[in-house]
DNA sequence: TGCTATACATCATAATACGATGTATCATTG
DNA sequence: CAATGATACATCGTATTATGATGTATAGCA
């Protein structure tokens, strides 16, 4: 068997990357704890960024030239904005459209609520 | 922080165990392969469990007690039927609602389609 | 004869979300 | 005043797991 999901790999690992993506394309520039705020209050709480993925991960999209950073220095914090670069716009658009269709995947699997269990 | 996602480490990651003991929830039993297809089928050919993950998977629910198997032959080949044991039921219930959720999940936040792009 | 489908299996690897840990400031509250 | 929680960043080791590669074997078809 050659070939593979029409979901890459990383997808069906991992889903921090398209949030990343998905939230920058709609709020133009964002900072590591708003993106964790953002999530919970978009989830209702249920899904919530950690730490220890959210800063190692804009940091690699950084690197990888998907995101450019400004730092701000606000009530003596620092707060360091993300936003999407050309590159990054370029791979947001997949990648949103990519998840949205896994998502509706999903639905074909588990759409239906109550499982027939005798 | 001390606390958790409402959805579990394990689900982040992974489906395959959800997407295995919803099938077999709504089958009664099933064998390796035809799970294969079946998934391929329900997903429009947009979902292809591999081999290389089906049957480890396969394997580490049987040891773990939530499937029993029955080999029978067929047509000179080997079929290994599996099905979900009273305890696989007990987890078949809460996994198949939360990726259920999780999907809803997923919704809020790539539900719209169109990425605000400028 | 070779290819595809059926049908199982194992193993090493790569990817990544997380927990734990650390630094630092500010606001609140007992 | 001291303690707590929120704000805000960071790093690192670990555990998890889907996959590719590889292997065995039968059946059917061109």
């Amino acid at each position: 068997m050659y070939h593979c999901s029409m979901y890459s790999r990383e997808l069906l690992k991992g889903i921090l990357k398209p949030i990343i993506l998905k939230l920058l394309s709609e709020e133009e520039k964002m900072y590591g704890y708003e993106i964790v705020q953002k999530v919970k209050e978009k989830t209702e709480g249920k899904l919530l960024i950690k730490e220890g993925s959210l800063y190692p991960t804009l940091h690699a999209l950084t690197t990888e030239g998907y995101l450019t950073t400004e730092s701000v220095i606000v009530d003596s914090r620092t707060r360091k904005y993300y936003s999407l670069t050309n590159k990054g716009k370029g791979l947001a658009i997949p990648a949103i459209q990519e998840l949205f269709d896994f998502q509706a995947t999903l639905k074909l699997i588990f759409g239906n609520k109550n499982p027939a269990i005798s």
